[in-house]
DNA sequence: TTGAAAGCGCTAACAG
DNA sequence: CTGTTAGCGCTTTCAA
């Protein structure tokens, strides 16, 4: 059954110009299938000659390759698979940018998906992954996970996985990770030595990596120092803005606010911001604050938030390293995690106090 | 060859366990693939008994489904492709939410793209698509695009189409943008409202839709009420916080600044704050300013940015209501353009001016 | 340097 | 209700 061609159809128009195959450029050309499909690929065994013709007439044709058709056959689909929480967040926007450009440079195809911080989608997106036979998958967890049996199925199969950011705890595995702990101890370390000792700590959900180390970056340093702790102003409730502005609201209702907050993520930090001006307090003079991570926008507040930083470039490099590697030497390749150095950024929040106490 | 089980081996590792087939399944059980195949799918033919127990074996095999191949031979396959020109951006990655939420609900999978602004990028990501066979494609161009080509290769294999936000200019092509020109109307018309008369534009690329519609808008706004128009006030430069910025810069430099500014984007916008605040002026007294489009961090501004609002969901669900028509009825729809009403957001831009000249 | 044969894992169409 | 046959479009042997 032949469909019409498109001659006088409007460019928009449907007309189901049934695709080229390998087997048409062939009848075409006289050659066989194989043939074609060599000289596309490149393959030493075809003459030039022959190249040449056959990538005209492919190009002639409008021949696009039928990646499921080839993915298929060839067991390898050159493609890699992600899986972050979320992706209106400039952490995350970030390294996923960075992690296709690492990828296109090195030829693979990435198939990103997002979970929305839901442990259920987290799962059903690993699951499409591994149905869609990707060389390799890069994860970040959801806040909800807990239960990390999908990731062990990917192990199980033999498919390279690296964890960035999020990651779980589990033997064996590859991961690429901030110095969360480090970063907040120095934050932490930095309010200390400006003065301050009623120090607060809106902490993420323990049960992620995140949430445990930067809040131990935090105990080590009042630790260290000989801050005494409060309980009430030690809080965990997870990464967004929601949530700080609650917490902040909160304790300002309780009238029993911290001086100086180290808010676990950036969004943490801007509810705080929106608390705070809701309440007509001002930052830094009545509480001051820094967080962890960047966001695109800290130029435009007022003031300019301070942060620890977290090199999305590098760890985006790392991961796909270590995924490329793994891809490379299956049998061979022992599971690394990469630990990334990271310092604090200073800006108009966590500075010098005007009258110090 | 068998692979060895992976019974001692510690969860992380690579094992390669080699994933059960559909062939396996029904060997097992003493049936046909084809039996187990319509199982799995819940096909009407088969006897709930039987189907329990495939489920059930399915399952303690481990079975996951090879989508390469039940794409290859079911000729469909339940994936939609989006190419957005940008990801770290509200507006975009608001767009993205949704598409993925809207698409889930409907059962398909979605790859997402991103040219980066680069047409280059935009042609080898749609050229991707079309040989991952999707079932339709959702498009924002890049701001660089001027050759529609490959779209029009794209409705030419009958793949269904829509074009999102950013439209080339096509006929018969389904479309869902929001009312540039009413929102940019409304935008500069409450600026004359509030008195101000030296008014300036900050425009995009007139090659893109937006950029020529908002900035229609804008004339339109200053033609009604007479307000003379100064054309070193009038730019045309792209889509960023750089533009904005540089911009700015420029005319400040110049000695010839607008009192208030009509910016084509909310981060061009930001690049305006940006300067605005370099050289010691204020807004909204020494320059005021709306744009088009909202951020995520309006709220932590100061003063918060007015905005032509862009109803994302809106947009969104109208552009996947469209593709999934052109899906089902791929032969006798008709493409159609969808144009998605928009008011200005007041915030602490635009406002009454303290002392009215 | 080229090609014939075989098959990747699945599903559609038809019989039984 | 179940199974047989015949591909989907491509790549990988291996022989010519």
């Amino acid at each position: 059954m032949k469909k019409r061609r498109s001659s006088d159809s409007p460019p928009g128009m449907v007309v189901n110009e049934k695709p080229a195959t390998l087997d048409d450029i062939a009848r075409r050309l006289k050659l066989s299938a194989v043939t074609i499909s060599k000289a596309l690929r490149d393959h030493p065994d075809i003459s030039s000659a022959t190249k040449r013709i056959v990538l005209q007439t492919a190009e002639e044709m409008g021949y696009t390759p039928n990646i499921m058709a080839r993915n298929l056959s060839a067991r390898r689909t050159h493609t890699i698979g992600v899986v972050l929480p979320k992706i209106a967040h400039f952490f995350f926007s970030s390294i996923i940018d960075h992690i296709y450009n690492i990828a296109h440079d090195r030829k693979y195809e990435v198939i990103l998906t997002v979970s929305q911080e839901s442990a259920e989608r987290e799962k059903k997106h690993v699951q499409t992954l591994l149905a869609m036979k990707v060389d390799g998958i890069i994860a970040s967890l959801s806040q909800e996970t807990r239960d990390y049996r999908v990731f062990e199925t990917v192990g199980r199969r033999g498919v390279p996985l690296v964890f960035l950011d999020r990651v779980p705890d589990l033997p064996n595995i590859s991961t690429v990770v901030v110095d969360d702990r480090g970063g907040a101890f120095k934050a932490v370390e930095r309010a200390i030595a400006l003065g301050h000792r009623r120090i607060g700590h809106f902490g993420g959900f323990v049960s992620t990596n995140i949430g445990r180390e930067r809040k131990a970056g935090f105990l080590e340093a009042m630790n260290r120092y000989q801050v005494p702790l409060n309980e009430s102003w030690i809080l965990e409730g997870g990464f967004d803005e929601e949530y700080g502005y609650q917490a902040f609201m909160d304790l300002y209702r309780r009238k029993d606010l911290p001086e100086f907050v180290f808010a676990v993520t950036h969004p943490v930090a801007m509810g705080i911001y929106k608390a705070v001006k809701e309440v007509g307090m001002r930052i830094p003079d009545d509480v001051d604050l820094i967080c962890f991570g960047n966001a695109q926008v800290q130029d435009f507040l007022s003031p300019p938030l301070s942060a620890v930083d977290q090199p999305t470039e590098v760890m985006s490099r790392s991961a796909m390293e270590l995924l490329m590697e793994q891809i490379a030497r299956r049998e061979t390749y022992k599971p690394r995690s990469i630990l990334v150095g990271t310092d604090i950024i200073v800006r108009g929040t966590c500075v010098q106090r005007r009258q110090p106490e």
